[in-house]
DNA sequence: AAAATAGTGTCTGTCAGACAATATGAC
DNA sequence: GTCATATTGTCTGACAGACACTATTTT
C-alpha cells in the first residue's frame, strides 16, 4: 500500500552531567504545544540516511559526521498519526556538546530537554515509545562498542569519558579500574599526547577516538 | 513523501548441520528468475509486525510463536527496486527445523537454501545486504540473548543448543565448559525431567527455554 | 602545607578454557 | 567387555573489582 514516510530523531547529547534529548514544541495541530522529537518527511529521491542527515542539520546545524548516527527502528502502527497512515524511520545521534547549541535551527522551538524530566511520558504521537527505544539502545551500544566517545568533543580526558559512561547508565564507575580497562583495550583511544587541567589537580592526558568499531571484551555495565 | 511500503523476512532455520535461509525463485520481472527474500506489500490497515507474521506463515505455514520474530530494519534507496519508490522494512526470523517444511507455502518456488551457498551474493534487489546483516543480527543475537533456543523444538538438548552455535558461529565449542555455562545460567533453560538418546552414548537431559531475556553475563563467540 | 584530580601497583575472588574422570547407554 | 556420548570435577591463567599508593597541579 501507499504510505507518508518520515524519519524522526532521538538526538541525544549530554551537557552539565545530565543526558539531553532535543525536543521540539509542536506549533500546529495534532498534539499543538507538545513536546515531539523533530522529524520530517522523507523528500523525493532521498535516501533515508540522507533524510536524516539532513534532518539533524537542519534541527541543529551540525555536521553528523561530528557524532554518530544509525537508524534505529521503523514505527508503522496505524492511527499512530491521526492525519493518516504516516510510517516513520527512527533515527538515534549520539552527539557532542554543541559550542553553538541549535544555531540555524529550523524549528523555532527546539530545545535540549533533560531526559529524566521527560521520560515518564507526555511526547506527542508515539514518540515516548521512540524515545524509551534509543535509550535503551544507546545504553546498550555503550556497552560492546566504542561509541561513548560520540558524546566527547575530538579530544577528551578518560574522566570525560567515564562522566558519559556514569551519566548514560546512571551508575558510579571506579576512576581507576576505568582508567585502566580502557586505555588497555586495543583501539579504543589514542594519546595525542596533549594535557589539559579541567578544575585542580593532577594535569590529564588528552585522548581521541580509536579505529576500533566494536569492544572485545565489552565494558559491562553492572546487572540490576 | 508517498511511497510504497513492504516488509521482507530473513528466514533463518538449521537443518541438517548446515544454517539455510528461505528463498523465493522469482517467477516474474524485475530480476525474473532469480533468488528473493520472501516479503511482500503491507496491507491497508496492518501493523507492521502483523504484516510479518502474516508473511511469514503464508510462505513457512508456521505459527510465529513458534520460533522468534524481530525486526531488523529498513532499506528504502531510491533506485533499489526499478518499478519505483519502494521502502522495505526487513524481518528476521529464527526458526526450529521445520516437520513440514514449506507446507502450504505461497510461493510455488520457495525453497530452503544452505546460507554458505548464497552468502556470495547473487539475491534480487538489495537482498545481499539484508540477508548479510540479517546473518549478523542473528550472530551477535546468540551473544547476550538466549535466542538459539529459538532454532530448537520444544525440547532439546544440550549438544542440540551446542550445535546451534557451532553453526551460526562457525566454531567448535568444548562441550563440557559448553554445558556448565548454559545450565549455570540464570533463567536460560529448565529441566523437563525428560531423558532421550541421540544415536549412542549416555542418554542426554531434556530441556526447554527458560524466561530469561538476556544473558547476563553473555556468552562469547571467540575474537576473530 | 592541604586539597584535588590523574594515574599505577597489588591483592583477591571469580570465571573461562583445558582436560581428566565418571556415568550411562548401545553393541 | 568396547565404544560413544553426557555430565561432573579440577586445575590454571586471565581478568574484574577493591583499594593503597604515587604524581602533579592549585590554593
Amino acid at each position: 500500500m501507499t504510505i507518508n514516510l518520515t524519519v524522526d530523531l532521538v538526538l541525544l547529547t549530554i551537557r552539565g552531567g545530565e543526558l539531553q534529548v532535543l525536543l521540539i514544541r509542536r506549533g500546529i495541530p495534532p498534539y499543538q504545544g507538545m513536546w515531539a522529537l523533530p522529524g520530517g518527511f522523507v523528500l523525493d529521491g532521498e535516501d533515508l540516511p540522507e533524510a536524516a542527515a539532513r534532518e539533524l542539520r537542519e534541527e541543529t546545524g551540525l555536521d553528523p559526521q561530528a557524532g554518530h548516527l544509525e537508524q534505529l527502528a521503523t514505527y508503522g502502527t496505524p492511527g499512530r498519526d491521526p492525519r493518516g497512515r504516516v510510517v516513520t524511520v527512527a533515527y538515534l545521534a549520539l552527539l557532542p556538546d554543541l559550542p553553538a547549541p541549535v544555531a540555524g535551527s529550523d524549528a523555532a522551538g527546539a530545545e535540549w530537554r533533560r531526559y529524566d524530566e521527560v521520560a515518564d511520558g507526555g511526547l506527542a504521537f508515539d514518540h515516548d515509545r521512540i524515545l524509551r527505544d534509543g535509550i535503551e539502545r544507546a545504553r546498550s551500544k555503550l556497552e560492546y562498542t566504542p561509541l561513548a566517545t560520540a558524546f566527547c568533543p575530538a579530544e577528551f580526558t578518560i574522566a570525560d569519558l567515564r562522566a558519559v559512561y556514569e551519566t548514560v547508565w546512571q551508575t558510579r564507575i571506579d576512576a581507576r579500574n576505568f582508567h585502566r580497562k580502557v586505555t588497555g583495550a586495543e583501539g579504543f583511544v589514542e594519546p595525542t599526547g596533549g594535557t589539559v587541567i579541567r578544575d585542580r589537580g593532577r594535569p590529564a592526558q588528552l585522548f581521541r577516538r580509536g579505529p576500533a568499531a566494536l569492544l572485545h571484551p565489552p565494558l559491562m555495565r553492572p546487572a540490576e
